[in-house]
RNA sequence: GGUCCGGUAGCUCAGCUGGAUAGAGCAGCUGCCUUCUAAGCAGCAGGCCAUUGGUUCGAAUCCAAUCCGGAUCACCA
C-alpha cells in the first residue's frame, strides 16, 4: 500500500472526526482529498490542499489546517513526525521511523512493485510487420511500444499474450515479387550477401522506379496520367500475379514462399537483436478470408445493410462516423473483413479481458470504426478491444517518405547506435578487463538501451521528432545515464561484497529495524534520522508501484521512463554529497548500502519493463 | 468541409482527474575528479504555457471561439 492511500483515510476520518456536528455538513470521503507531495521549496513530505474545505466548514484555511494537523500527528505519531501550515496547505513530515522501516521491508525485493496475478488475461498484438521491406524507425516505435506494454501489464498481474499480425499478402508483396523475377536474375541473400528483408525491399523500390519510368514512357506517348498509371505493364503484371497468387498458382505460390522466407530470416535476427518475441502469430494469408461469417452474422443481427450492387455496409452515422464498408461487391474482404474475423478468433482461442492493438494513430478511425461494430454486434469482447494509437515518428527534415528514400533504416540505425556506444565506452577507458565477447554484449546493451530509451521516454500517443544528432548524446535524459547509474551503484555494492560483511550486515541490520531497541544504541539515534538527499530517495522509491500502475493503467511505457531517470538523478545526487562506504558510521553506511540495493533493484526492474538491459559495469 | 489529435524555454519533451514561485534534458555560460565509476554533480541564463473570452477563492490544466500544424473521412492497406 502506498503512503498516499495510506494517509487519505487518516485524513478523511480527521476531518470527519472535528466537524460532523457543523450543520449542512456531510461525511467526508478520500475521494474528496487531494494529497501531493510537498514542493521541494516548503518543509514536509506530502502535502494537503486545503483550499476546498474552507467553503463548506467556514473556517480559514490556517485554522483548518492547524486542527486537522493536530489530529493527525496526536492519534498516528508513528506515521506523522510534525506539520506546518502555509496559506492553504497542510505539509505533512512523515516521521523517518516509517521511511526507514519501508525500505528495511522492501530493499532486498527485486519483486518491488510488482501485483499478484489477477486472472485477467491481454492480448497485445503489435509489429505486425508488411514482408515487402525491411523495418524501419516507425516499426521500432510500434515494437519497443508493444513490448513494454505487455511487460508492464504482466507486472501489473495480467496475463499476456503476444501476438504479431504478419501482412504476408496483397499488392505489395506481389511488387517486390514482379521486380525480383524482372531484374534480379535469380539473385538470393546467399548470393548476394544481403539480408533477406533487405533483398525484398531493393526488389520493392525497384518496382516503384520501374513502375515510375513506364508511366513517364506512356506518357510522353499521349496517354493521359490515369490511364499511363492503369496501363503499365509492370502493374498490369503485378494485378496479375495478385490474381494467380489467390488461385494458388503454384509458381506464385512458390516464389511468394521463397521470398517471404527471406523476410522472415532477416525479421528473426532484427527480433532477436531488439528483443520483439511473440506467444502467437497469425498470418494475413491465413485469416484474409476469415470475418465473411461476421459480415453474415452482422446482416443477419441487422447491424450491416446489403446495398443493390452486392457490397455490404454497416451504418455508424448514428455514432458520429460515416457508412463504413465491410465487404466488397464482388465478395472480397477488405481489411475491417479481416480485423472482425481476427477478433472473433482471437476471442474464441483465448477468452481475452482485453485486447490491445499496438497501430498507428493513422488508423485512428478504423480502429474506433472497428470496436463500434463489434459493440453493435453485441460482442462479449467489444469493450476490451482498446487502440493503443502511437504518432508517427518525424525527421528534423519532416515526415519519413519511402518514396522520397528518408526512411531510418532499423538494423542500420542499431548499428550506429552500438557503435556509437562502443566508441564513448572505449573513450572512458573503465572497462579494461573486458574480453571481445563482453564489450560486445556492452555495446549492445548501451546502444539499444539508448534507442529504446529515446523512443519510449515520449508519450506514445504524441508524434515525436527522432533527432538523429540528439539520440546519438548518451548524456542527461537517456537510457545510458540510467544504466551508468545502475553500474556505478553495482560497484559500490560489489565492494560491500569483497568486504566480506555483507552478509551479516544485511542479515542482522538490527540499528535500522523499527523495532530496533533505541536504549541498547544510544548512539545510533542520532543515525536514525535521515538527511534530506536520503529521504528524498526513499520517498522517490516509495512512489514506484504507483507508477506502475498508472503507466499500466495508462498503457503508456513513457510514465516508467521518466520516473526511472528521475529516480537515477535522485541517487546521483545523494551518491555525489554522501559516501556510502565511508560513512559517517557502521550503521549509516549499512542503511546507505540498503537504500543503494534497493535502488538498483528499481532500476533493474523499470528498465527490463522498458526492455533495457542493466550492465553491472560500463 | 465533417471528425479526431496537437501548439509549454532556441531545440526535444514533462506537467493537463484545476492548487504554492510552470519543470527536465540538450544547446550556451561558471565551477567541481589525490575521496564509492565525471556517461556524473552544483550553479547561471533562458517562459505573454498559440490568441481571445468564460467558469472558479484559484486555470498551462476545464468550457467556447479563433489562428496554426497533423491525421482521417477510399469497393487502399
Amino acid at each position: 500500500m502506498s503512503i498516499v492511500t495510506e494517509i487519505k483515510p487518516l485524513v478523511a476520518k480527521a476531518l470527519n472526526s472535528l466537524y460532523e456536528d457543523i450543520p449542512g455538513v456531510k461525511g467526508f470521503n478520500e475521494s474528496d482529498l487531494t494529497i501531493s507531495p510537498t514542493k521541494p521549496e516548503f518543509e514536509g513530505d506530502y502535502t494537503l490542499v486545503l483550499f476546498s474545505f474552507v467553503k463548506q466548514l467556514k473556517k480559514s484555511p490556517e485554522l483548518l489546517g492547524n486542527e486537522i494537523g493536530e489530529v493527525l500527528v496526536n492519534t498516528n505519531p508513528q506515521l506523522f513526525k510534525t506539520f506546518n501550515v502555509i496559506k492553504g496547505f497542510l505539509n505533512l513530515v512523515i516521521a523517518d521511523d516509517y521511511w526507514i522501516g519501508f525500505l528495511q521491508s522492501n530493499y532486498a525485493d527485486p519483486q518491488f512493485g510488482s501485483k499478484p496475478a489477477n486472472g485477467q488475461k491481454v492480448m497485445v498484438e503489435y509489429s505486425s510487420p508488411n514482408t515487402n521491406k525491411p523495418l524501419h524507425l516507425g516499426h521500432l516505435r510500434n515494437n519497443f511500444l508493444g513490448w513494454s506494454v505487455a511487460e508492464i501489464l504482466k507486472t501489473c498481474g495480467y496475463e499476456v499474450i503476444k501476438s504479431c499480425m504478419v501482412n504476408d499478402r496483397g499488392i505489395h508483396i506481389c511488387k517486390s515479387m514482379i521486380a525480383w523475377q524482372l531484374f534480379a536474375n535469380g539473385a538470393t541473400p546467399q548470393s548476394t550477401h544481403t539480408k533477406g528483408d533487405h533483398l525484398v525491399g531493393e526488389y520493392y523500390v525497384k518496382f516503384n522506379d520501374e513502375y515510375k519510368r513506364q508511366i513517364e514512357e506512356l506518357m510522353t506517348a499521349g496517354k493521359s496520367k490515369d490511364v499511363a498509371e492503369k496501363e503499365a505493364p509492370i502493374m498490369k503484371g503485378t494485378q496479375q500475379m495478385l490474381l494467380d497468387w489467390e488461385a494458388g498458382k503454384p509458381e506464385v505460390i512458390e516464389l511468394w514462399k521463397k521470398m517471404n522466407g527471406w523476410v522472415y530470416e532477416g525479421f528473426d535476427t532484427t527480433y532477436k537483436r531488439i528483443g520483439s518475441d511473440f506467444n502467437i502469430m497469425y498470418y494475413e494469408s491465413d485469416t484474409y478470408l476469415l470475418g465473411k461469417k461476421s459480415v453474415e452474422e452482422g446482416l443477419e443481427k441487422g447491424v450491416f445493410v446489403k446495398k443493390e450492387d452486392g457490397s455490404v455496409w454497416a451504418d455508424l452515422t448514428g455514432e458520429g462516423l460515416d457508412e463504413k464498408l465491410v465487404l466488397r461487391k464482388d465478395g472480397t474482404s477488405v481489411y475491417m473483413t479481416q480485423d472482425l474475423g481476427l477478433a472473433q478468433q482471437k476471442y474464441e482461442q483465448f477468452h481475452y479481458d482485453q485486447s490491445i492493438y499496438v497501430i498507428g494513430d493513422e488508423q485512428n478511425y478504423h480502429m474506433k470504426a472497428l470496436k463500434l461494430i463489434l459493440k453493435k454486434m453485441n460482442k462479449p469482447y467489444a469493450d476490451g478491444v482498446y487502440h493503443l494509437s502511437y504518432g508517427m515518428v518525424e525527421l528534423p527534415s519532416g515526415r519519413m517518405k519511402s518514396r522520397e528514400g528518408t526512411v531510418v533504416d532499423a538494423d542500420e540505425l542499431i548499428d550506429e547506435m552500438v557503435t556509437i556506444a562502443a566508441k564513448h565506452t572505449e573513450e572512458s577507458g573503465k572497462i579494461k578487463d573486458f574480453n571481445t565477447e563482453e564489450l560486445k554484449e556492452l555495446y549492445e546493451i548501451i546502444g539499444l538501451g539508448a534507442l529504446k530509451f529515446f523512443l519510449m521516454r515520449v508519450d506514445p500517443k504524441k508524434r515525436m521528432v527522432f533527432n538523429p544528432e540528439e539520440s546519438v548524446d548518451f548524456h542527461g535524459f537517456t537510457g545510458p545515464f540510467v544504466q551508468y547509474t545502475h553500474a556505478r551503484i553495482k560497484s559500490i555494492l560489489r565492494k560491500q561484497v569483497a568486504v566480506g560483511s555483507r552478509q551479516s550486515a544485511v542479515e542482522t541490520g538490527h540499528a535500522l529495524s523499527v523495532q530496533g531497541n533505541r536504549q541498547s544504541a544510544p548512539d545510533s539515534y542520532r543515525d536514525r534520522s535521515l538527511l534530506k538527499l536520503e529521504k528524498d530517495l526513499i520517498i522517490s522509491l516509495e512512489q514506484y508501484p504507483t507508477i506502475i500502475e498508472q503507466a499500466c493503467m495508462e498503457h503508456n511505457p513513457s510514465v516508467i521512463a521518466i520516473y526511472i531517470f528521475n529516480l537515477a538523478k535522485s541517487f546521483n545526487t545523494f551518491y555525489t554529497e554522501h559516501s556510502v562506504m565511508n560513512a559517517e558510521s557502521e550503521e549509516k553506511k549499512q542503511f546507505r548500502l540498503k537504500l543503494s540495493e534497493m535502488t538498483a533493484n528499481v532500476i533493474a526492474s523499470g528498465m527490463h519493463m522498458l526492455g533495457i538491459k542493466v550492465p553491472e559495469r560500463m
